[in-house]
DNA sequence: ATTAGCACTCACTAAAGGGGACTGCTAAGG
DNA sequence: CCTTAGCAGTCCCCTTTAGTGAGTGCTAAT
């Protein structure tokens, strides 16, 4: 049980490189003659089973049963992640497909929305995609409009691009002039400014003067409040293509996938997962139970922050099986990452 | 094969009843002990499997072999759906919690996606509303409003309530007092008017004066037209709670399970489907493979029109396995169509 | 008409028995 | 010393067999 320092000789590390790759394509248990084979390094079965010998006892690869092939373990797989990949850069054709479907020309929401079913179709996995949250609020323009009895459409422009739009219930009918008046006195007064700013110095004024008028005008910077951060810095996601894992699942798995479904819908763990990507600022594989979670154990998480201005906003990534195509799916989840940055970034 | 026109006796008919409640309640086939047990009609067992010999010929019932009890036929639930249902009606709570959540002044889209998690919640089973046709597109008001680099941001108001926002590339930059004046000179000739002619004139006018500022004009009509066309033209629908279907499916069904929602994603058969109550303009039922394909053989669907002004608008229902608890699903999928209705039908 | 009784059917489970795909180990060969 | 052929051993998996029990259909009695 001392731990000699073995180290993991190139052939080796070759071998379990193949193995791993068999594995996740294939889903089986790799024989040490499949493996002799696919190698391409002309070894016999027996020796590449002294090898696998060597590498379970690293606790690197493990049989389901002594009369069956070779399987990566937890480690195994981080083994492969972290010093064996080859990442294959993607092609230009997907690139220039996210791209065009990441039009910075869309609305936040449209936006993230764009980049959760991107992933979540190039990769067949399922897809997550945190609420960027909301740095600043900065109101634009107001415009109010009447409607019959008694309710006013708001609209308003924030950060130079988002439009949010509700329906208030006013006590008396205003008049289309009357509330032309209220909006020019807001987007004059207040246009340009921070939301917070704009409703305490709202709030100040209605302690003086007891008007309908600013009342009004309040309860559309509240209604703007909510929208812009309570739902954001509510720390909400949302998701794509679970049905995706439906695909992969192995046979007996549908207690397992019901039980994911659940985590899903609980959001909480899945939240716990995106905070720790958001709070090491990089991308975080966590590979089976490395996530901590029951539920995971046969799944991988893949996540990775995007930046607006050099600020981390968010954090999107791939939920799914362990024996996923970690070579493809990483560079992709990094490439939608930067894309969805840049394309929240280009709107200022 | 003479189709002698065998009564189905009052007692008959009771049985059956009890029957598909326990089938639907359990999922097992009924033996004639726990039926003579349940029916409260103390009869013996014997008689019991006489009568279930008379519902067999009739082809109301069926055992999966021959010492299994019986389970309902497509004909069976037919029958128990048209003419032994008693439906329950709904708690005065589960409509309080419909009406609240189906807020008028919500926008046409949530309102759809509240009316279609509603109906997936309260039912357990997965949901589906078709996107309501637009009978009328009338143009409220419009607003420019300058972004940077030759981008304006177009805010339209439609049909007294929905806002729609695009950012179009204009092919230079407008200063505010330009856009502003756009603005009132659209809202000034176009506001209240059908969105077709407002664009006819547009183009008409573009011909006499080949100004910059009409082109921008008819792009933001255009795009009004696109968002509220093409897409509810298209026959889009929205699903939610497919995951439900996770927890009803029986043993073997994860590749009945995997084809289902398949057939969702490709929307064709389901729009048919929708169709059909759209043609027939009342409540449908399909059960098993009344629907015609195959995917759906263990599943029913139950649709619903909901009506605005009296018109027929859209479709909305449910899908759920064959065992349903019919008595309860179909007066949440009624309620719900008649006061998605409602809320739609409130905003003019 | 209803019911008790009985023979019969058939899904389900457990146990038993190959067959086969691998492995670990040993001993021989480079 | 590393590699490899050979062989014994393991254990999954599939099929067969047998036993059990739930439930039916039929018949004869009430």
């Amino acid at each position: 049980m001392v731990a000699h320092t073995k180290e993991i000789s190139e052939r080796a590390q070759h071998l379990l490189k193949v193995l791993v790759g068999r594995y996740i394509r294939d889903g089986q248990p790799v024989s040490s003659r499949t493996l002799a084979r696919d190698a391409g390094l002309d070894l016999s079965p027996a020796t590449v089973r002294n090898v696998m010998a060597d590498l379970e006892d690293l606790h690197l690869v493990t049989s389901p049963h002594v009369s069956a092939g070779r399987v990566p373990t937890l480690q195994g797989y981080r083994f492969f992640v972290d010093s064996l990949l080859t990442i294959q850069s993607l092609d230009s054709d997907e690139i220039q497909l996210l791209r065009a479907r990441l039009d910075p020309d869309k609305n936040t929401h449209s936006l993230l929305e764009s980049a959760s079913s991107l992933l979540s179709e190039i990769t067949q996995l399922a897809s997550v995609v945190m609420l960027p949250r909301r740095e600043q609020v900065t109101l634009r323009q107001v415009e109010f409009l009447a409607l019959s009895a008694k309710r006013v459409l708001v609209i308003l422009v924030i950060n130079e691009r988002e439009v949010q739009n509700r329906i208030i219930h006013t006590d008396r009918d205003y008049s289309p002039s009357e509330l032309q008046q209220a909006a020019n006195y807001m987007n004059a007064l207040f246009a340009g400014q921070d939301l917070f700013q704009v409703r305490e110095r709202l709030v100040a004024e209605m302690n003086d003067t007891r008007e309908n008028m600013n009342r009004m005008m309040l309860v559309a910077v509240e209604m703007a409040d909510k929208a812009f951060n309570a739902e954001p810095q509510g720390d909400d996601y949302m998701m794509a293509g679970q049905t995706n894992l439906l695909n992969i699942a192995e046979q007996p798995s549908i207690k397992t996938l019901r039980q994911l479904f659940e985590a899903f819908n609980q959001k909480r763990d899945i939240l716990h997962l995106l905070d720790q990507c958001l709070k090491t600022q990089e991308m975080q594989i966590f590979i089976g139970t490395e996530s901590g979670y029951d539920v995971l154990k046969d799944f991988s998480v893949i996540t990775s922050p995007y930046a607006v201005d050099g600020q981390i906003a968010g954090v999107l990534g791939v939920i799914g099986p362990t024996r996923m195509l970690y070579e493809r799916v990483i560079p992709i989840v990094d490439v939608t990452a930067k894309l969805l940055g840049a394309a929240l970034e280009q709107r200022h």
